[in-house]
DNA sequence: AACTATTTATAAGA
DNA sequence: TTCTTATAAATAGTT
């Protein structure tokens, strides 16, 4: 696509083809995690090289989850070989407790804002100082503890609440 | 892309959305086909929108094919010596989502519900120095950032795992 | 659905 | 392999 364009059939020289293929993976794997961050979809890319390697990508838990989903929203007349080890009434079950996780999820992220499953150097930043934050209010409320007893209600950094679950069963470590 | 640079997050029109889903998703698809031609390479793309309409590519056969040879090649993966790796039985399975549910519940019940707990000053300390040794972890990782990206996973203290919920996914929009 | 102004991806070259 | 750069492609905003 660039310095000349390319013709649309199978590079034949294998380090060009090599090269190419990094390239473009590259290129395709970020194009569907845009996709699915843009337009909130759920995409599932497996690619397997010419020599059988394979890369791949499920934008939304797992590669797993999303075939199931997938056959799911195929399943017509025919069978199913693959997933038969388990009866269909648990795999049901798991599908719909992990898609609760992923609504809880989403409102923890809700409240943290945004980010990738990799973060960048910026994200943590963001998320460093936001530790810092709390930990700045967490030590104004000790100033402030009386009876050795502090209350407080959600922790929060310039009203932004704490995105992160703090069960009492924290503090049993 | 073009006249404007976009903000890598939801697009919240909607009209907006549905336009935008439909051009990327066409130029993924286009993006897979050239890279499986190019390159020689077999590869599944599914695409589920928002509101759980069903897009599909497989290069070369079925996507019924590509699922099995993907399956395979990730059977044979998983039994790598890596932990003490048993393949889960549905019932534990269910049983481990549903105590992630009961964590990730917790955790919004505390933030909207403004934290019914009080806290003693002995717990606040826990918190206060759990929260530092997250931020180490955090510059930790800071440091092995790779071209600007750092993956990790679930964040630890002294191989303790962060009892907040911190899926990798929260990161994701 | 078409049209562009721009941004992004990337083929070659270094 | 990694970086640079000229150019092809993709696409955001607009009509």
């Amino acid at each position: 696509m660039a310095r000349g364009k390319v013709q649309m059939k199978r590079i034949e020289n294998p380090v060009h083809r090599q090269v190419t293929f990094c390239k473009r993976r590259a290129g395709l794997l970020k194009k569907a995690k845009e996709l699915s961050i843009l337009c909130d979809a759920d995409i599932g890319v497996f690619i397997f090289s010419n020599h059988g390697k394979l890369y791949e990508l499920a934008t939304n838990g797992t590669m797993q989850g999303l075939i199931e989903k997938y056959l799911k929203s195929t399943r017509g007349a025919q069978a199913e070989p693959v997933m038969q080890t388990q009866p269909l009434d648990a795999k049901d079950e798991i599908n719909m407790l992990k898609q609760e996780i992923e609504i809880l999820q989403k409102g923890l992220r809700y409240m943290f804002g945004g980010g990738t499953g990799t973060m960048t150097l910026d994200e943590l930043l963001v998320l460093e100082k936001h530790l810092e934050l709390w930990i700045y209010n967490i030590r104004s409320t000790k100033m402030e503890e009386n009876n050795g007893i502090a209350n407080f209600g959600p922790i929060t950094t310039n009203n932004i609440e704490c995105p992160f679950a703090i069960p009492n069963e924290i503090f049993q470590f």
